[in-house]
RNA sequence: GGAGAGGUGACAGAGUCCGGUCGAAUGUGCCUCCCUGCUAAGGAGGUGUGGGUUUACGCCCACCGUGGGUUCAAAUCCCACCCUCUCCGCCA
């Protein structure tokens, strides 16, 4: 949610939302209509400092002189009614527009669409195309099976099976144990939460056709462990000296990819449901942009630990989407596609979110709404296909990267199944 | 799933039956000061959040789980919902 006094004092605030594609007449109306709805609340106040001091004055009459006075403040009733109606009515409109006000642009990130982002580095050297792409790959060295898996679930239902599975857990593990290195206090959270969870951590109304709704009890199913993440300082108000608070969440994720027909049909790429480890930092203001830098950092160390070539882009305003003040996508290269594919991201939310969750911080004698990043540390199904492809042998087996074989009893290769 | 109890400030805990002077007693904690070689004890004062308005002092509004209702007036009465706890049943 916009900060509507900020959008007034501060121009650099201003034009960032601009760049993210708010109009300046937008802007003008939410202001003027916002200093409208003040100005109606002072008189709403007035109204109600009037009703409170005659009905004490009620409370102190005798009974004879009750009765007129009643009468008196039975027409003041009726006037701040009439009030209190505009009032309400002015404010949802105000809340009704300043929601569709998008978090402002930071000044580095370039303009225009998904195609026109800035290439911050490109790392590793891209593994020339392999005889196989991963979904065949992966069913032919039988570790994934789509095919009995639609039979249980439907398309986009992924069974991963065998050494795929030693892999995922050691991904897991390995990557949990990275963060808890630099202070992420590891968390396996909630994937049914309620719906006002859902709207304060931004998802909805925007994203609400990409969730699983379970109608009979009024829960939903998370797309991501950063709604548990953030909504764990729901309404609360944490001293600076806690700060940053680091937590890395570890869950299930379930998305309906609706709109996505016919895209990425095979393999692991884009499935209804997947592990995800996530990153969610709560930050003081003023050292936000440096823990979007330790999020950065983090997800580049991991591809090239894990001896995948990627490459990092400074998302444009256009594709930031709605809370992101600033974004970086890490692509990993898909040698089967000759094409660099999302994997990982992180984003400074600012106080964007935070100022809807009322997640605050309190400073020696200030309190203010503090900031809160996240980014991906591992979205499991497609850093394994990541894997499968870049580490693909000539001979069809899938050599297991060194980082992680202490992680799955010391597997190396997976090779077809010989028993 | 069945039965019951309860949600009040940082915490503990009154107030709710009998609506008004209750933003809320009291205790603990916390802060400032006094006293005291140090510490402990003791004494005085202060100590919620959000918002509006004001150069400022201040004044005003809202908040006693959430949302409605009754009333001139609600922490207190009515309705719905959420949550917590206890007992029984069931269960990984």
């Amino acid at each position: 949610m916009i900060d509507l006094r900020r959008l007034n004092d501060d121009a650099d605030y201003r034009l960032g939302a601009i760049r993210k594609g708010a109009t300046p007449d937008d802007i003008e109306l939410l202001l003027s209509l916002e200093s409208e709805r003040k100005q109606a609340l002072t008189g709403v106040e007035a109204l109600r400092a009037e009703q409170n001091a005659v009905s004490k004055e009620i409370g102190r009459a005798t009974p004879e002189d009750r009765p007129a006075k009643i009468e008196a403040a039975n027409q003041l009733k009726i006037k701040l009614a009439e009030a209190e109606t505009a009032l309400s009515t002015a404010q949802e409109t105000v809340t009704g527009l300043a929601l569709q006000i998008p978090n402002p642009a930071h000044s580095s990130v370039p303009d225009g669409g998904e195609e026109d982002f800035e290439l911050v580095r490109e790392a590793g050297e891209r593994t020339p195309a392999g005889p196989m792409d991963h979904a065949e790959l992966g069913e032919s060295l039988g570790i994934v099976d789509t095919q009995r898996a639609v039979r249980m679930s439907g398309s986009r239902f992924a069974y991963i099976l065998g050494d795929a599975v030693r892999l995922q857990f050691a991904l897991i593990q390995w990557t949990m144990n990275k963060l808890m290195g630099h202070d992420f206090v590891p968390a396996v959270v909630p994937v049914l939460v309620r719906e006002d969870m859902m709207v304060d951590a931004g998802f909805f109304p925007t994203d609400r056709d990409q969730v699983y709704e379970l109608e009979r009890d009024g829960l939903f199913l998370v797309g991501t462990a950063e709604v548990g993440l953030a909504g764990l300082h729901r309404g609360e108000r944490l001293d600076a000296v806690e700060l940053p608070k680091r937590y890395v969440g570890y869950s299930s994720c379930f998305r309906r990819e609706a709109g996505t027909y016919g895209k990425d049909t095979a393999g692991l790429f884009r499935v209804h449901q997947f592990d995800k480890v996530e990153m969610f930092i709560y930050s003081h203001p003023d050292t936000a942009w440096d823990e979007l830098e330790l999020l950065r950092s983090l997800e580049e160390e991991i591809f090239s630990e894990l001896e995948i070539p990627y490459r990092v882009i400074n998302v444009a305003t256009g594709d930031l989407g709605n809370a992101a003040a600033k974004k970086y996508d890490i692509e990993a290269w898909i040698p089967s596609q000759q094409t660099y594919r999302e994997v990982t991201s992180c984003s400074n939310y600012t106080d964007f979110s935070a100022r809807r969750m009322g997640t605050r911080v309190k400073d020696d004698d200030a309190t203010t709404v503090l900031h809160t990043l996240n980014g991906t540390a591992c979205a499991v199904g497609r850093t394994l296909l990541t894997i499968f492809e870049n580490h693909q042998q000539p001979d069809g087996t899938i050599s297991v990267p060194e980082v992680l074989r202490p992680y799955c009893g010391d597997l190396d290769v997976i090779a077809p199944r010989t028993s």
